[in-house]
RNA sequence: GGCCUUGUGGUCAAGCGGUUAAGACGGCGCCCUCUCACGGCGCAAUCCCGGGUUCGAUUCCCGGCAAGGUCACCA
């Protein structure tokens, strides 16, 4: 078979010879170890957790290597497009510090632009039909019925289901057959010709996963489909190589088309590039784990950190903490090292897939805003309320000398004791409500009627702001003696018989008057933040109550 | 079902032939204490199973089993 005219007749017209692609897009002028890396989205503009997960995996071995980091947009499928959904990526990822150095909507150095896979057709093509002219790839007439009957009968009699060996009925399509069905004017892909035999086996060096066992390809991948735009298998050997892609890291969802690309590269010429497979993040659904799923998982996507007021440090340190073992260790004992001078190494990950845990995150989140000053943490809250608060929390912002002594007071004086209050921007706006506005809840005052207005009156009766925290607190265990508690702990605990209670029960029924809650930070500095007039008032429409 | 990957407490995990099998989260208890938070101390809880190899296996080998991934003109 003349496979020259064949190929002239698939893609006719000039192509650039392949040599000029080479030329175009030189091998990459970097430092010995530097390894370059990208992440390649489809553009749907949804970019979830495991996207943001791999995303930093990638960016962390470029930029300490001294590489380099590209985004490249696959959208060789157009029902995935979304508009905006490239600049919805970038702000996403910019959101947790990841930097692309080029790509797409960066405008850094565009050597090896275009970066849309569209706009990369015509290279693709010329690939393609130097296959075709090399008698590696072919035409396949086969129709979607025609492909899923197929399926069928390889399921029913349990053979390995696709386009293979004596399957790939068009792989041995007479000249006059193919000439005919085109001149018939019959739509039709390219597939490539496999030469591969899935019963060999080789082993691979995967960069996460260590040595695997690979079975080779047999499959004839379609390469082109009808449209004249490229799969994803070929685009990805065409793509990593011409952009001079050292390392891919990627979903352990790819490892099985591995030996498809190893077998793309191999035919093309190209030196593939080495790979690290990243397990993906795991969630426990019943008894079983799986996958984390954008349909049933709100706390996959990105936004849901945002909306909840996640700092997005505290989500990043987490990431980094699934990803590299020793990360933990080390941010425990440096935490004040910017995040990027922590050695991450790819031989550090994962080889299983972990459990998103929220609890871990909500530890870290608290640990991470503990650290925050009172005006970071101000900051912080403004940026959230803004976007997802009430408008009742909106107006705490009227007032940021208050808020930031509440804010002190939540978190305790920078250098000394650090307290955790707070988890998530959303979390803690609702937990400094009492400060600003009649609470909603009001916890158990924990003694009888009589016994709270004794209280409540008694402290009024005595109470003076200017009072510092010793002199108040010895009145509030004057008022509790006088009432038959323990002013005392550890009398009340050598004798808990002889008492009503201690001093504790009675701080509660101020604390829960003021408050409304039962558990706060200290009640000295909460009336003083909140000012006679509106501590005198609580208390008394509580005694009255 | 075929192929691939993985299997250390509830979760994340150190560990690489000899250890009282780290640490963190969570749980529980105690201390501190006006409550909470912080901090400190402590407790419970783990090497998937069966065979080998070896003086000795969590660690090496083989076989099960379980879990995950994948089998498109989607990426």
């Amino acid at each position: 078979m003349d496979f020259s005219a064949l190929a002239e007749r698939l893609l006719p017209g000039e192509y650039p010879a392949l040599e000029t692609f080479e030329k175009r897009y030189p091998p990459r002028d970097l430092p010995k170890n530097a390894e370059v890396t990208r992440l390649a989205p489809s553009p749907t503009g949804f970019i979830h957790l495991g996207n943001l997960f791999v995303a930093i995996a990638n960016e962390r071995i470029a930029h300490r290597s001294g590489g380099t980091l590209y985004l490249r947009i696959e959208d060789t499928d157009l029902k995935r497009k979304v508009e905006g959904a490239v600049e919805a990526v970038i702000a996403a990822l910019d959101y947790f510090d990841i930097r692309f150095d080029e790509g797409a909507q960066i405008g850094g150095d565009d050597t090896y632009a275009p970066w849309y896979q569209r706009q990369r057709a015509d290279i693709y093509r010329a690939y393609a039909k130097e296959l075709i002219r090399r008698g590696r790839a072919y035409p396949c007439f086969c129709t979607e019925e025609e492909l899923s009957a197929l399926r069928a009968e390889q399921t029913e009699k349990k053979e390995v289901t696709g386009y293979y060996g004596k399957y790939a009925r068009c792989r041995n399509l007479s000249e006059e057959e193919i000439y005919a069905a085109l001149d018939a004017g019959k739509p039709y892909v390219i597939r490539l010709r496999s030469m591969g035999d899935a019963s060999r086996h080789f082993t691979f060096h995967d960069e996460i996963k260590g040595e695997i066992t690979v079975t080779q390809n047999d499959q004839d991948v379609v390469i082109l489909k009808s449209d004249g735009i490229p799969t994803y298998h070929f685009a990805h050997a065409v793509d990593d190589h011409l952009m001079r892609t050292t390392l891919v890291i990627r979903g352990e969802e790819w490892l099985a088309s591995l030996p498809i690309h190893l077998e793309l590269f191999d035919v093309l010429g190209f030196r593939p590039p080495k790979y690290g497979h990243n397990c993906s993040l795991m969630k426990m659904d019943g008894a079983s784990r799986r996958k984390l799923s954008k349909r049933k998982d709100p706390e996959l996507s990105l936004s849901f950190y945002r909306q909840e007021g996640y700092h997005p440090f505290a989500v990043k340190v987490y990431m980094l903490t699934l990803l590299n073992s020793d990360f933990e260790e080390w941010h425990a004992k440096f935490p004040d090292k910017p995040l990027e001078e922590f050695p991450f190494r790819i031989s550090k990950m994962g080889k299983s897939g972990a459990l998103f845990d929220l609890d871990k995150l909500n530890d870290i989140s608290r640990t991470e805003l503990s650290r925050l000053s009172a005006e970071e943490m101000l900051a912080f809250l403004r940026t959230w309320a803004q976007a997802f608060g009430t408008p009742e929390q909106q107006a705490y912002f009227a007032d940021e000398e208050y808020l930031l002594k509440v804010l002190a007071l939540c978190m305790g004086t920078a250098g000394k004791k650090r307290r955790k209050d707070f988890v998530t921007a959303r979390q803690a706006m609702e937990e400094i409500g009492y400060f600003f506005s009649a609470y909603a809840q009001r916890d158990a005052y924990g003694v009888d009627e009589g016994t709270r207005r004794a209280i409540l009156e008694g402290f009024l009766a005595t109470y003076d702001p200017k009072n510092d925290a010793q002199v108040w607190f010895s009145k509030v265990k004057e008022l509790a003696a006088n009432l038959g508690f323990a002013a005392e702990m550890r009398d009340y605990k050598a004798d808990p018989a002889a008492y009503k209670g201690s001093v504790s029960d009675v701080a509660q029924v101020l604390r829960v008057a003021v408050t409304g809650r039962a558990n706060t930070p200290d009640l000295w500095t909460i009336m003083q933040i909140l000012g006679e007039e509106r501590t005198r008032g609580r208390i008394l429409a509580a005694a009255r109550a």
